[in-house]
DNA sequence: GTTTTATGATTACGGTCATCATCAAAATAG
DNA sequence: CTATTTTGATGATGACCGTAATCATAAAAC
């Protein structure tokens, strides 16, 4: 049953994607070897000649959905960015948003290689709300990363705890829609 | 072996207390039935006569733990207490610290009956820093409400965020002191 | 003092977990 | 065209999962 080389590289790609939204879904733990090869259209026994564990295959996700994060943010405004970021399809979307918030708290309880991943998105996601522009003064390139951390960890936790109440539940509106406000008059 | 009413109660209260914690520390899914009640110094088959399943046990020490987050607050100054919230201690004390950011992200993939304990536990963590005076005006009231959000999501954010990076990440840091400074200087 | 009752220990169940040895088959290399 | 790789399917492994029936025992009720 051997495959083209480049169909193996094509099945590889699909896993890690597969897993990337599974995860995202229902946690490191919640989602079983098996059934990601399956929902990938594969029997799990192939799984171990791409990967060494499953802890590899949780790694390489983390790094895929934070790239994809980073790229659906490039070239969008950062007022709508963070419109987007707050609102209710994102909160009702864990699968296809965002890694950061659907997995912090899992990454956490991770190794370091995990958490490295993390931390390497999280750094480019800061350098792209801190701006590019050359020749600010220090203070002011201090003020940008502050600011980008703030709205950051304050987007972040408000999608958290959005996500934590009931779908129905009126706080998770009033969470999203205060914190949205909140967002977009800067601070 | 039967025990003395009070020792029942004692130990299903010790259950529930070691769950809190277990709960924080490794998420819902990473402690079972077993390992749980090793570690209440009970064994696991004497479980479902406290608890009809894992799910009621998940649901009453969510409970548990935000009510320990709202008494640890009771009487604290609302800096002094973000500025613990924010701390490296407290980053790094996973088992004994704030319930809803240890296991926010693992209560958003459970039941509603969870995360209605743990919107309860949010609203009333939201009225103590409301504040309880009367007679201000409505505008004032929902001024502080809306305030009370977003330094709840912000610190909250910020404290999941650090502890996705490696214990010994800059960032880890880095995002803890940039939040503190901004916490404090309010909104 | 006897009977009832309910706790918690023991043990087992079926299911699922991550991991791996084996094998058929097809894509390469010679 | 043959030989060598190597992918992915099959199936098994042992460990652990939540759940539950059984049972000895001592507290509670009479």
């Amino acid at each position: 049953m051997k495959v083209t080389k480049a169909q193996v590289e094509a099945n590889r790609a699909h896993i890690v994607e597969t897993a990337c939204t599974l995860f995202r879904e229902r946690g490191y733990d919640g989602v079983g070897v098996a059934e990601l090869m399956a929902t990938a259209g594969l029997t799990h026994g192939g799984f171990y000649r791409h990967f060494d564990s499953k802890a590899e295959l949780m790694a390489e996700a983390a790094a895929c959905g934070v790239a994809k994060t980073k790229s659906q943010m490039d070239g969008v405004d950062m007022t709508d960015f963070f419109r987007h970021y707050l609102s209710r399809e994102h909160r009702d979307d864990r699968g296809g948003g965002c890694t950061l918030a659907a997995l912090s708290g899992d990454a956490a309880r991770q190794s370091d290689a995990i958490k490295a991943t993390f931390a390497a998105g999280l750094e480019n996601l800061l350098s792209d709300l801190q701006g590019t522009e050359d020749g600010r003064s220090a203070e002011a390139l201090r003020h940008a990363r502050a600011r980008a951390i703030n709205n950051v960890a304050h987007a972040l936790g408000a999608l958290v705890l959005s996500r934590a109440c009931p779908d129905d539940s009126p706080l998770a509106d009033e969470i999203l829609e205060t914190c949205r406000s909140a967002n977009v008059d800067s601070r």
